[in-house]
DNA sequence: AGCAATTGTTGTCGTCAACAACAATCTTCC
DNA sequence: GGAAGATTGTTGTTGACGACAACAATTGCT
């Protein structure tokens, strides 16, 4: 029932080297997705992997992913947040902010400082090191969102933002 | 700077509880996110984990997650596929959706069957009683995606998937 | 003082993407 | 016709990640 084969049949296919076109249809093109195409779930999955994928090779050569540069990012405006917080915040589980934090502070880039007020948590803040490489880590996530600008166009990536503000 | 937002504050928050107003701000609503606005990125992520949570759950009585779906949905419209072409078509790695059909198989949804022509590949096909089941999906798939309209608006989703059109 | 809540931490579990290697099979090219 | 190279499915490993549960230390509330 489902079926809808004889899809549009854009035969631009220049033949994929492949001569097997007896039974098995290999050929990206021609394969509906059927119900997937009004799904947002599906369209934001393969987008979230794209950007993903290219934040991490723009920002590879300082080897910081997208997670820890949210996390940096977080404690540079906010010194002296709280793990707690700061978890919060970004939608963290605060267990992971803690190997995320262990990284960063082997790095140099972050220090936990015990708090005075609250013997329990730490406050956190970047380090000088961490405060100048901050900066850098910022020039090249923008390099990486004019790539997304690239990708999907100036005007829908502004009405992205937009229409997803209530998730920030 | 940034801050603000005015979330709908979901959390019930009846005073947060903890007094501690002196030297940490754990709250929230306070925290700015810095460059971390300007990102599509971190917006998309937040999205999808909401997007994720909300379909996982919406089709927990069935106990398929969202690449099962998808895995489940391309195999019914475009039934004899190869594992190949449905791992290009959704961009999931080959690898990975040896285990994806192993479940699905055993759960006597899909059925791969040896291709006369290509003695490598399998032709993959729903079971009848898979047949039946991805309409039962669907059907809740469409629930999901009422909550999503309902969650960001029904003209906003509709821009976001014209949007994203091309990941797809 | 006593009890509930919070914070950081450790640990486990399951999902997922990315690779690498392999046997069987197919295609291509000589 | 046969060797060389590519493809398909499979197995295995690695690492990031989200979700939970438990714990000690500490704090807040009453």
């Amino acid at each position: 029932m489902t079926a809808s084969l004889a899809r549009t049949d854009t035969s631009t296919s220049p033949r994929k080297r492949a001569g097997n076109g007896a039974a098995l249809r290999d050929d990206v093109d021609e394969i509906g997705l059927d119900a997937l195409v009004g799904h947002a779930g599906y369209a934001v999955r393969r987008f979230q992997l794209w950007i993903f994928q290219d934040f991490i090779k723009t920002l590879s050569e300082v080897d910081i992913r997208p997670t820890q540069y949210s996390v940096l990012t977080v404690i540079g405006a906010n010194p002296g947040l709280s793990q707690m917080a700061v978890a919060k915040r970004l939608g963290i589980e605060r267990a992971r902010l803690v190997h995320l934090l262990d990284s960063l502070e082997q790095r140099r880039l972050v220090k936990r400082i015990k708090s005075k007020t609250d013997r329990r948590s730490h406050a956190l803040h970047l380090t000088a090191q961490g405060d100048t490489a901050l900066a850098r880590f910022k020039r090249l996530a923008a390099a990486h969102e004019r790539h997304v600008e690239e990708k999907i166009g100036k005007a829908n990536r502004e009405q992205l933002l937009q229409i997803l503000a209530c998730f920030t």
